[in-house]
DNA sequence: CTAGACCTTGCCACCGGCGTCAAGGCAACC
DNA sequence: GGTTGCCTTGACGCCGGTGGCAAGGTCTAG
């Protein structure tokens, strides 16, 4: 298989699995003339590298899951190093929840105020003593 | 006041102001040896853009709020530009915070699923009928 | 006169995951 | 031999908000 078909299979591009691949996550072997040449493993190692993309991994995260299929494991998943990275991310995104959740509430309290003035405003426009 | 001086107390850095200036948030007269001349009007500005950028809201976001406050309100909050933009950033941030609780989600299940199969292996190395 | 503490403009670097173009080699078909 | 379509490496661009440096002007104090 070569890069083209590859791309094409795991619905990415060219340019991202040669990315992928001077990044140490994708490995292709070469044919006489120079083409990459991918074996079907490598199909699953990029679906599982997208999927992770895709959830908002970095691609030094998604490393442990890689090395875990290369292993011989048919999830990338099971490996103490990806469930590390698993559960940090987890705890990253509760923290960015958390983050969001206040500056919701900020927003929240600064539209409520900016509400209130513009009315106050209105108010002394039409008179005071209406 | 140079531009030391604000920088200092608007708790920012001279390259930051110059650079908001460049985008047209931040406005200067000029002294006789070419110097940045600002007067106090100017360090709420900034101080607004600190906050809305602290917020996580981008330059040109920020734009209708400075304006809001060059137009002679207390607040950069009350004109209706800036509630546009207020509005609008809530609801993004509702959708990061929805698409969070997505990845959490998603984070979670591959988490248990990752640790059952662990167990299972486990048992099968242990022996079968254990 | 000199040191140093300001100020000026301008340009490179950064982060990350690519897109995109350049310039060229190789394969296959007409 | 020419066209088409794959492949190769290399390098720049992007986005946004700076940090940092260079090379120079200016003001003040000793």
């Amino acid at each position: 298989m070569l890069i083209g078909e590859l791309a094409e299979r795991a619905g990415t591009s060219t340019r991202a699995l040669r990315y992928y691949e001077t990044h140490g996550l994708v490995r292709a072997a070469r044919s006489a003339n120079g083409y990459r040449v991918y074996d079907e493993a490598e199909l699953h190692v990029v679906r599982e590298i997208r999927a992770l993309l895709a959830v908002g991994f970095g691609l030094d995260d998604i490393r442990p899951f890689v090395a875990c299929l290369r292993a011989g494991n048919t999830s990338g998943h099971v490996c103490p190093d990806s469930v590390a990275v698993l559960r940090r991310k987890l705890a990253e995104v509760d923290a960015g929840i958390e983050r969001l959740h206040a500056v919701r509430q900020e927003l929240r309290d600064q539209l409520t105020h900016a509400i209130a003035l513009r009315e106050e405003t209105c108010l002394r426009l039409r008179g005071p003593a209406r």
